[in-house]
DNA sequence: TCTCCTTGAACGAACGATCGTTCATCGTAT
DNA sequence: ATACGATGAACGATCGTTCGTTCAAGGAGA
């Protein structure tokens, strides 16, 4: 028979919480200083709790970046979400892009993608975390680029999947850039809109 | 007064070939178990000196990243060479995605250049001299596609820099999605040329 | 109500390994 | 004898992780 029921709930809500926090300061430290460049004294630390107590929490440094990546790619879902509720293809298409690039103009998000990334070429647990979640992102996208063939609205010279996929890696190049060679997203917005609807055939 | 002229010549050549195996060793290490991971220790022993000589011609690891990133950036120099020979445009344009591609389609250099590129991020001396031989490139090719568009080979619907960033950064989104997804860069290659040909009007 | 006992979160000293860097020393050619 | 490239021991710092310990809170029995 399981423990009682009310106080575990609370329990483990609190515990969710303390979690959370040290997820923030882990996130904060990375992002000052890099994954490998923080320590997990320095995590700790951040978040107010001793090093110890952190291995109660998480099995290890690793683990803590991998939570990160999820989380960091469960912020894609209302992307997604949006890409497949119905309508009209083009301006489905148009409020993605907008959306996505207001998204990728934080700082934050393009320097945590870039760690966990470059973290991900050497560690397969993460690479492939990263692989599914950004699948679903291409269907889902691909998804909208074949609607907007079928409608007329758009004219695709290669297949949707691929044409998702440099859709995406052209908003995120923007990104990199904009975050590299320190320009505003916002600038780099129009430019990019206008490229891509000339790549997708809409002038047609 | 300089010292005597011949022997130093030769020595010169000597301690040339020497620093030149050292890069090597390390660009060994840093691609497989990247920059952080490596220590300074791998490169000597995989250089087949000894630790402290590594310090006789390098201060120290960063500086031996910096070398590195310098020549890894100078292999562009004959890209823009071949960008800025006269002659057709979209032919020119046409060969340069596909020798960039192909350049780009050896892991090697694109692990290399994550690593480098997320080490800039921090390091204001790797990041300069990114941006510095990316804007002569970038330059090339936005003349480049300046020039299609006199002759009525292309049509541009932004600027010429910036669609040049941005047939670049799709290149090499490619190349990343290439590494990060285990594809073959040659079975990208097709679907990126008629991405592009699309988004630069070479159809109007 | 008071006491005893269990539980587990929190702690931080300690571990062995490794980090980047320095430097006294040695062998070798001039 | 002199100059100098090469060496690796040594340094202090820091790494990720482990683990014995402390202690406040909760439940059971009086």
């Amino acid at each position: 028979m399981p423990p009682a029921d009310p106080a575990p709930a609370k329990r483990d809500k609190a515990l969710a919480a303390r979690r959370r926090k040290i997820l923030e300061a882990a996130v904060m430290c990375f992002l000052e200083n890099g994954y490998h460049q923080t320590g997990v004294r320095d995590i700790a630390a951040k978040a107010g709790i001793s090093l110890g107590n952190l291995y109660n929490h998480f099995s290890g440094k690793h683990d803590v970046l991998v939570e990160i990546a999820t989380l960091e790619l469960e912020e894609l879902a209302p992307f997604i979400r949006r890409l497949r509720r119905p309508g009209p293809a083009l301006k489905a298409l148009d409020r993605f892009v907008a959306s996505y690039a207001k998204y990728l103009s934080a700082p934050e998000n393009i320097i945590l993608s870039i760690e966990i990334t470059s973290e991900a070429i050497r560690k397969d647990d993460l690479a492939a975390l990263f692989m599914e979640n950004r699948k679903a992102l291409v269907d889902a996208l691909a998804d909208l680029l074949s609607r907007g063939v079928q409608s007329g609205e758009l004219v695709l010279r290669s297949d949707p999947q691929e044409s998702a996929e440099l859709v995406l890696e052209l908003i995120e190049g923007r990104a990199y850039h904009s975050v590299l060679g320190q320009v505003p997203m916002l600038r780099l917005l129009p430019g990019l809109k206008v490229f891509l609807r000339a790549a997708l055939g809409v002038f047609r």
